[in-house]
DNA sequence: TTCGTGATACCC
DNA sequence: GGTATCACGAAC
């Protein structure tokens, strides 16, 4: 399965309240805490996984929240993964991307540098990005740390962007 | 808009 | 050990 991501939430260390590492390192967030290129999944919701890439080094927290991705291969088993829903509501919502592509715990720390279950590749460039505050966070609102990809109908709903720019 | 659902963290 | 909180989703 692969998919074009479409849309993200930044999320830093001690200064970022909305952070899950804001109040410092815990058995749940050490990830964050790790090498940057790994993944740091999470159970949230008494229902949903959400997925992380790390993105700083060693000692300093920081994170990339995956929101939503243009399913691109294994469409059906995304579905299918999904249970009865379909359309174009496959994999937009931290929660949904993480369930269509069965992610897990087990994927909590993964290397995606050498991985060969979960990578990332460089895709193609989006004409227009947007920007806006992040979703359902109740602190750090202030934060335009939100991006997506303008005018894709596989973002998740929410806030229009505050702002646009060329990549 | 409402509610289901359970781990986490932090305070006793 | 108790409990408020939570980077959400689905059905109303």
């Amino acid at each position: 399965m692969s998919g074009i991501i479409a849309e993200t939430e930044a999320y830093r260390g001690r200064r970022d309240p909305a952070s899950h590492a804001y109040r410092g390192r815990t058995e749940r967030n050490a990830v964050m805490f790790g090498e940057a290129g790994h993944a740091y999944v999470y159970f949230t919701m008494g229902m949903h996984y959400c997925l992380n890439v790390t993105t700083e080094p060693p000692g300093n927290a920081g994170a990339v929240l995956l929101r939503a991705i243009e399913p691109l291969e294994g469409v059906e088993e995304m579905v299918r993964n999904r249970g009865q829903d379909k359309g174009v509501h496959i994999a937009d919502g931290p929660g949904r991307l993480t369930k269509a592509l069965r992610i897990d715990r087990s994927l909590n720390g993964e290397d995606i540098v050498t991985s060969e279950r979960l990578f990332i590749e460089r895709g193609p460039k989006p004409k227009r990005l947007g920007k806006s505050t992040r979703i359902g966070v109740s602190k750090g609102v202030d934060r335009e740390w939100r991006f997506f990809v303008m005018g894709s109908r596989f973002v998740s709903k929410g806030k229009p962007p505050v702002s646009t720019q060329n990549p």
